[in-house]
Parts: C-alpha cells; sequence; structure tokens
DNA sequence: AATGGTTTCAAACAGGTGTTTCAAACGGTG
DNA sequence: CACCGTTTGAAACACCTGTTTGAAACCATT
C-alpha cells in the first residue's frame, strides 16, 4: 500500500470480462464464501481470476481489504439481482406479506444452487467482522424494516413494535433456517419431500400462511386445502420474479 | 500415526485435570468453535491444554481426526448438560410442546454466555464436513424426532408425516436464528428488548404460542394477555432446569 | 519515436503451518 | 535395580502462507 497511488476503480469497465479488479472481487467472493477467510488463498482467488498474485495487493492492499470489498460487493450485487418489490397503493398486507417472504426466500436460496454471494454474506452473519456492520445497515435492516411495517399493518397496530420485531424475527428464522442450514435438512428430510414441500415457492406459501395464521388472521395451518385457496385469492400466484445470476 | 499403538482413551480419568487427552479435546474444541478448522492451529491448542504439540499427533493422529473427535466430543458433553425432558404418560401435547421449545433454547443459547460446544456444532452445521453425518444421526434427528412426534400429537394425525415435519422446521427456525445470528439480531433490536422479548425463557413462551396459534390450537398472538395466561395454565412454570457448563 | 505513468509478472522473502523425529522421562513389574 | 512399554519434550522438517520487490510490458500523449 504506502506510497503508490491508489488505483481507480473504473466504474465503466467494472463489469467488463477484461476489469482485473472485478475478476479480483468476483474470484474472492466465491473462494471466501466457499472457505473462508483463512481458508481461501490470495493464490487461488489469483489463479481463478486469472492475474498475478501481486494484483491484489496492487489494487486492494492486503487480503483483509481484499474481504471487506468482497462482502460489500456481493450484497451490492445481490441487492440489484432481486429488488424488493414495490407495491401500489392499497395493496393488501397479506399480499405484501406474501410478495415479501417470497422475495426473501428466492434471495436467499435462489432459483436454481445458492448463489455465492448469500453464503458470503452468511459467513458474515455467523462469525461477523468489521464488514458486518455495514452489511446489517445496507442490506439486511432495511429489508427488516420493510417486513416490520407490513406486519404492523397487518395487525392494524394491535401489537407494540417490540411485538412486531418478534414476530419479524419469526418470519426471517423460518427462511433463515434453510439457507443457513440446508444441508441438515436435507438430511432429515427425504428428498422428494424437499422438491415438493421445501422448495422456495411453496415455502413462502407456507411461511406465509404459517404467521397469518398464528397472527389469527387465517384459518389455522390443520386445514391444508382451504387455508391455501383463502391465501391464494389474496395473493396472486406464486412465483413473481425470476432468478438471474 | 502409521505403526504407532493406539493411545488408550482412559475412561476412568476422561474428566479428570491431569488427562492430556481429555484437556486436547476441550481446548480443541474451544480453539476451533471460535477461530474454525483452519484458522485454529494445533500449537494455540496445545499452549491452551499445557501440553506438548507432538501430543495431538500421539493422541489423535493428525489435526482432521481431532477435529472429528471434538465435534463428538461437544455433542455428547452437550446432551449430558441438557438432557430431554421426560414425560409422564398422560402429560398435554402442550405442555410437551413447551418443554420441548424450552428445552432446545437452553441448549442452543444457554442461560449466560453460549457454550463452545453448540458453537463448534454450529459449524459443522453450516459448513458440513465427515463429523456432520454422525452429528446428525446421533443429535439432531433424535431430537426432530421427538418434536414432530409432539407436534403429531398435538394435532391428532390432522396433518401428514411430511407436514409435521415442515411444522417442525417452523420451530427450530424461530430458535436457532437466534443462536445462529444472534449477533445480527443483537444489532436488529435495542440492547433493553433484548431483555426483555428475547431471552431463553420468554423466547419459549413466545415461540410455543406463535406454534400453537397458527395450529389453532389456542387463540392468536394478537391479544397477548389472554394467550400467555391460557398457555400457562397448561404448562407450569417457565424454567426448568438450571445451566451448569 | 520518445516520454512517463500505469499495470503486469516471475521471483523472492520472512514467517507460520502441520507433522515428524528421536532422545529423555516416566511408571509399573520381574 | 533393571527392564520395557508408554508418554513427554525440544528441535527440526518440508511446505505453504501473505506480502514485497524490481524489472518488464503496456499505452495514451507529446
Amino acid at each position: 500500500m504506502a506510497s503508490i497511488s491508489v488505483p481507480k476503480a473504473n466504474p465503466v469497465a467494472s463489469e467488463g470480462h477484461d476489469d482485473p479488479r472485478g475478476r479480483i472481487l468476483s474470484a474472492a467472493g466465491q473462494e471466501f464464501a466457499e472457505k473462508g477467510f483463512e481458508a481461501a488463498t490470495i493464490r487461488d482467488i489469483c489463479t481463478l481470476a486469472a492475474v498475478n498474485v501481486a494484483a491484489v495487493n496492487y489494487y486492494f492492499g492486503d487480503k483483509h481489504r481484499l474481504y471487506i470489498e468482497s462482502v460489500r460487493h456481493a450484497h451490492e450485487e445481490r441487492s440489484q439481482q432481486v429488488p424488493l418489490p414495490e407495491w401500489a397503493d392499497g395493496t393488501p398486507a397479506v399480499k405484501k406479506l406474501r410478495d415479501f417472504v417470497g422475495n426473501m426466500l428466492q434471495r436467499m436460496l435462489g432459483f436454481d444452487h445458492p448463489p455465492w454471494q448469500v453464503r458470503l454474506m452468511l459467513r458474515e452473519i455467523l462469525h461477523p467482522t468489521d464488514a458486518c456492520r455495514e452489511l446489517v445497515e445496507d442490506y439486511i435492516r432495511p429489508h427488516f424494516t420493510v417486513l416490520c411495517s407490513i406486519l404492523d399493518e397487518l395487525t392494524d397496530g394491535e401489537m407494540s413494535p417490540p411485538e412486531v420485531r418478534r414476530v419479524g424475527l419469526s418470519v426471517v428464522g423460518q427462511c433463515f433456517l434453510y439457507r443457513a442450514a440446508g444441508d441438515v435438512v436435507g438430511m432429515l428430510i427425504p428428498p422428494n419431500e424437499i422438491k415438493h414441500l421445501h422448495n422456495p415457492v411453496d415455502l413462502a406459501d407456507y411461511v406465509t400462511s404459517f404467521c397469518l395464521a398464528a397472527l389469527g388472521k387465517h384459518s389455522p395451518l390443520s386445514v391444508e386445502v382451504s387455508q391455501e385457496q383463502a391465501l391464494s385469492a389474496t395473493s396472486g400466484p406464486s412465483a413473481q420474479d425470476v432468478e438471474s445470476n
């Protein structure tokens, strides 16, 4: 680092295929996501990015700052890939909740195999480092705030803000388990059951129903058919956007 | 490893303070839990255990097998520390559910600061290695099976086994979030709110109520007071055992 | 073509890693 | 005490890590 002039983060070539800085950032994200900070080596990252080992020092200074930038890059990229839904005024809160849960599951799990950006963020959530504060403030808190406002609207202010937050965490927790402990869930649940009941689309319906039933805004879960009908009548189609990463 | 005769795992001195193998196992568990497999060094582990670096090779062969043994040691220890509750015949399913959730939260979170055994298991859940299969079969699956049988009893067979498992995962997920993403939860929720609403005891009541309400076995969450009264009337006291690690 | 700043590259550096070695110390048994 | 398997100890080994170096290659501008 020291006396070398800071290399420009060329914004126009930032996504181009012959931009070394971007290639390093992407390669580092994948390596860090898969192996963690310590186990991922600069040499592997540079091999994957097809650049010389000295490049990471040239562009980022050292491994730690590369990691920080990787996390930032990951959540910025993921925010673009799966943006929050926008609702017209007067949209029923029930539909908003269903859309939000579907959106969150899509962002966490993806529709095919899980994106490395989320795996990297997950590592930061589990064992926070310097990059965590920014991740929470720029990415997690805004989403959580939206969820809480939906829940507040849903219950017509019957619950205090702390209680709303607690219910919000219940919603997040149900989704989070599949992202964080997905491998173990896959060992606990028969494979065909995973495809039928534990895919992003059906999970979104289920988690929404579970939450609505708990809040008394809905018939209880036990009667499966009527409740799914009741939900789909107010929430519209299940899948909204398509994964593209 | 090779031609050296396998050292005996002395079962009588296994917990004694002058048992090198036990000291290494405990030190390794803490180091692995805190730093992960790669970042934890044999030298640090041996310093913490007050043994020579060669000891780990002598007792365990290599670092990888030490890790495997550490995970096994951790979940065996934690099973003893917080055993599953035993219920007399005729115990209401509602009370069983509340006991189970309280037990799970106690095991996951502890009553003071989180035990390293659970942090180590958490790492294995998140990024499974060879040690994961045994962890799931010997530790996680038995607990999950108990939960599912409680839920089945609770709903009088109204739900199919796959649906019961899905509800079970909802229960686990709500608790799991606090263990896995506790630091981030602490950043999202005001500190005093954490103490009042997000402690193991109150969480057990809340998660149980949330689940019961969703299943229609209970008045919905919105009316806070009546539902807590209804619960405590059937489930007995909140705290059952005391943490001792 | 010559300049000067920017970017790449192979090679080397200092330090830390898991693992091994082999001799010394231990501790019960003849 | 002498014996012998078991356990400990300090030092060394080979390897890999993040980082730095200094010279070459590049490239727009003069």
